[in-house]
DNA sequence: ATCATCACG
DNA sequence: ACGTACGTGATGATA
């Protein structure tokens, strides 16, 4: 039985764009209505298995309807960019998955539609019509059903004529004199005014078309009899441009639109170059069977190793060409490890279990773990370096790692789990949520069901290497990789491993105090509320501020009023409860997030061991998690105290701190070459005066505190990329003052102006920005239309730069050291990374020592036009080191 | 899970 | 005209 599936391809990519998220490719392309289009259509092919298929497109800037009608679709704004570049990327995909498509000049897809359904009619074929658009309705017949999108496209909804009639109490043809009556905004079909659809469906199942109501407008009511007269003309003509056209010249014969099975790998190949990875799952997964023969996730045969079958893994060791250890949860500290998988070829695939890596026959798979000089390729060496560790097991001699690759090819990459970027590339991998469960639903699989996902892993960590080895070396990334980013991961285990040491006792006590004045300060509130909330509640304290007490509403949040420390400023003159407001929130963001958050983190060791990211942040920054200690206080001094809590973990050592003064301005005097503020680095001179010198152009002595502080914000907002509504907010000045501020700066700043616009340009032409290592984030928004969007990439654009290479150079500084530190044989340690800081703990005889290697090496880092500056302080604990 | 808030560079 | 400063992570409330 034929069965012949005709697709409105506009309509379906319009419902798509609109109802996904924006989402794009590595090479900037949108592509969530063609995910969209694609995700239905394959849904659609798999519920309804047709024998015939055709996607059907609008072609011509006109069709006959604007012959007749000059207005038709007049009004409707133009089709945004990210959706019109995404018409040819379809086409080419049908192309590759053989779905034929046809359009054909000055005709919609609703007429080529219409003329299949009515030979369909004709000759009694079954047919489906897949649209958006309620005008299909009108082809509903015995043989042809239309389905409509709903929910998005997340749906469909199955008419025929029975349920037409049922829903509307209308036949097909009836369809046209609806939307006669009503017509159509988003084709700016005028209709009648006043008419909806209730008015338009209780005249109709009164005098059954529009002709009819028109014969009988005397019979009408009211109001509504005269504007119908009056529009009678145009009820007439919106009848006749909503009915499709059923004789579009089209001779092809149905065997040209047999559907005989999708070509797998032109499909593949799209949906990779388009780098849809769920839908490359799905490929690969369902692709096992007869009709396509692709690659599958397929079988793999892993021996899972104990004392009588390690001999042949020890012999396959020299082979292995991938590696996987698995540990259980986000944080590697301390984790469950369920093993270590390895892949030589096919044949010799193996993973060894936990218990069993921890056992005495298993001493020479670990003397080839440690051995530095057995290169291996692994998927996160620095979590699996963690996780080991803790287990008493060592790793090293890691040559190549896969997250780093994935993260240098692409840093914004939402996820660089194995299996994301495998899939990828093709190379099919399930999901550790799909392999464990999620969340609550987390249990682990039998052990063979682990064994094969490890052992997979194993195998597309060897495979995916090799790709991205070539790819490095097109972006010439190579030394990122090799001498930095592979070599830094190190370091950082070794400074987690070593973890710091936190005063318990005196953040206890600290915790008392805070909580002693955050029992008073909640009483006051209480009492100046004239009631107990919760006061942690944004939702309640609006209530209170905003109706309770009649405070005026500053701004307001999606949710409800905003009620952060900007607005809670603005209203404490209104109120006194507001001051102590503020403090509540100040005190118990010390105790929450810190005193309390912090000890949750302690050892045993009575050390707090953080967790560095190194593939997480889009400009080439390290990240801290479990707990983060790259945002201990030091702005107010309530909460700097808690930088007493860190302290050395030998008696008599000293905390020694390491900063990098204005490096991100040092970093835009280079790579701008912006002469005058290359000179004021030359010079040593305070940044934020000389800019305010130059600015206004007065002389240093009359430079006074607000100039400086403006000229600092302006600093600040150059960096940032900088835009007169963000400067006017944090300056409280209007935006007109702020965008000439801004000009005065720039024409004073040449260097820096012709920076930030080449930088743009360069994005524009590239679709990428680099730092001085060559550290890469692509910008896709660049080019949107939307104003917001783009503006935003383009900030970035000129901010990464000046970001990324000051997270390059302490990188780098912090390789060399590592590399100094050992070559000397000092005893002290490297402890935390801040960004522009080092914190390292020093016996006393190694102080002198350790503050001269630390600058010379942080300062020397990288050669730039102007020098770096590093200032050094010492101290018992954090808070002393300033 | 997501939001609002706030800690850091 | 549009309406945000760049990059992160942790917490408590709420849907």
């Amino acid at each position: 039985m034929a069965k012949c599936l005709l697709i409105d391809g506009n309509s379906i990519i319009n419902r798509a764009f609109y109802a996904l998220p924006p989402l794009t490719n590595g090479a900037g392309l949108h592509t969530n209505a063609v995910y969209g289009f694609t995700t239905m259509l394959l849904r659609i092919i798999e519920e309804e298995k047709p024998t015939h298929l055709l996607v059907a497109f609008d072609a011509g800037k006109r069709t006959f309807r604007h012959e007749e009608y000059g207005d038709y679709k007049g009004g409707r704004s133009k089709t945004p960019s990210e959706l019109s570049e995404q018409f040819p990327l379809l086409k080419e995909l049908l192309q590759a998955m053989n779905v034929k498509q046809f359009e054909i000049e000055g005709y919609e897809a609703d007429d080529i539609i219409g003329t299949l359904t009515k030979r369909a009619d004709e000759e009694g074929i079954e047919t489906i019509v897949v649209s958006g658009d309620k005008d299909m309705l009108q082809l509903a017949s015995d043989r042809v059903r239309i389905a409509l999108t709903r929910k998005g496209i997340s749906e469909t909804e199955m008419y025929d004529p029975a349920y037409i009639q049922e829903k509307y109490q209308l036949t097909p043809r009836q369809i046209i004199d609806l939307k006669g009556l009503m017509g159509d905004a988003s084709d700016n079909i005028p209709g009648v005014p006043g008419v909806g659809e209730k008015t338009a469906l209780k005249l109709l199942h009164q005098f059954g078309s529009v002709e009819g109501v028109l014969e009988h407008v005397e019979e009408i009511k009211g109001k509504m009899k005269e504007t119908i007269k009056e529009h009678a003309d145009s009820a007439r003509m919106s009848k006749e441009i909503a009915t499709i056209f059923r004789e579009v010249p089209y001779d092809a014969g149905w065997d040209e639109l047999a559907f005989e099975g999708f070509d797998t790998n032109g499909m593949r190949t799209m949906f990779q170059k388009l780098e849809f990875k769920s839908l490359l799952e799905r490929l690969a997964i369902g692709g096992s069977d007869a009709a396509s023969g692709g690659s599958e996730a397929a079988a793999i045969q892993v021996t899972t190793v104990d004392a009588s079958t390690v001999a042949s893994l020890v012999a396959a060791l020299p082979d292995v060409r991938g590696a996987h250890v698995e540990s259980i949860g986000e944080n590697p500290h301390g984790a469950e490890v369920l093993g270590l998988a390895l892949y030589a070829d096919e044949e010799r695939t193996y993973f060894a279990p936990m218990p069993f890596l921890a056992s005495s026959e298993a001493a020479p798979l670990r003397s080839w773990l440690a051995d530095a000089n057995a290169r291996k390729t692994i998927h996160d060496a620095h979590k699996a370096e963690l996780a080991l560790a803790w287990q008493g097991v060592e790793l090293r001699g890691v040559a190549f790692d896969t997250i780093l690759a994935a993260y240098l090819l692409d840093p914004t990459e939402s996820s660089h789990a194995l299996s994301d970027i495998a899939g990828k590339d093709g190379i099919a991998v399930p999901s550790d949520d799909d392999v464990f469960g999620k969340g609550a639903k987390f249990k682990l699989p039998e052990p063979e069901k682990i064994a094969e996902h490890l052992g997979r892993k194993a195998r597309a960590v060897a495979e995916l290497a090799e790709r991205q080895r070539k790819k490095l070396a097109e972006h010439e990334m190579e030394p990122l990789m090799y001498e930095l980013e592979l070599p830094l991961s190190f370091v950082l285990a070794r400074m987690e491993l070593q973890g710091v040491k936190v005063d318990v006792d005196e953040l206890k006590r600290y915790g008392v105090e805070l909580t002693e004045a955050l029992d008073k300060l909640v009483a006051t509130i209480y009492e100046q509320a004239g009631t107990e909330f919760n006061l942690n509640s944004t939702k309640q304290l609006g209530e209170i501020l905003f109706e309770k007490l009649g405070l005026p509403p500053v701004k307001k949040t999606k949710t409800g009023y905003s009620t952060d420390a900007e607005v809670l400023e603005k209203l404490a003159p209104y109120h006194e409860i507001v001051s102590n407001l503020l403090h509540y929130r100040t005190l118990s963001k010390l105790q929450s997030t810190y005193v309390e958050g912090l000890q949750k983190e302690v050892r045993a060791t009575g050390k707090i061991h953080t967790y560095y990211r190194q593939t997480i942040a889009a400009t080439g920054r390290l990240s801290s998690q479990f707990p983060n200690l790259q945002n201990i206080p030091i702005r107010t001094e309530e909460g700097r105290k808690l930088r007493k809590m860190f302290v050395p973990s030998e008696p008599g050592w000293r905390i020694l701190a390491a900063d990098y003064s204005q490096i991100e301005l040092r970093v835009l005097a280079h790579i701008s070459g912006d002469e005058r503020m290359k000179e004021a680095f030359q010079n040593d001179m305070d940044i934020h005066t000389k800019t305010a010198m130059d600015v206004f152009g007065v002389s240093a002595d009359a430079v006074d505190a607000n100039m400086r502080r403006q000229a600092k914000a302006v600093n600040f907002g150059i960096v940032y990329g900088i835009s007169d509504f963000g400067l006017s907010n944090n300056l409280g000045i209007n935006r007109k003052d702020a965008a000439q501020f801004i000009e005065q700066y720039l024409d004073v700043f040449s260097g820096v102006r012709r920076f930030m616009d080449d930088i743009k340009k360069q994005a524009r032409k590239d679709g990428y920005v680099t730092t001085l290592l060559n550290r890469r984030r692509y910008l896709p928004e660049i080019h949107a239309s939307n104003f917001n969007i783009r503006s935003f990439a383009e900030r970035t654009a000129m901010n990464t730069p000046i970001q990324g290479t000051a997270a390059d150079i302490i990188k780098l500084a912090m390789v060399r050291l590592d590399d100094r530190m050992r070559e000397a044989g000092v005893k002290s340690r490297m402890l935390l990374q801040v960004h522009d800081e080092l914190v390292f703990e020093v016996p006393p005889e190694e102080l002198e020592t350790m503050r001269a290697m630390v600058r010379e090496t942080m300062e020397s880092a990288l050669a730039l036009d102007v020098p770096l500056k590093v200032e050094v302080s010492e101290g018992s604990n954090w808070y002393e080191a300033k």
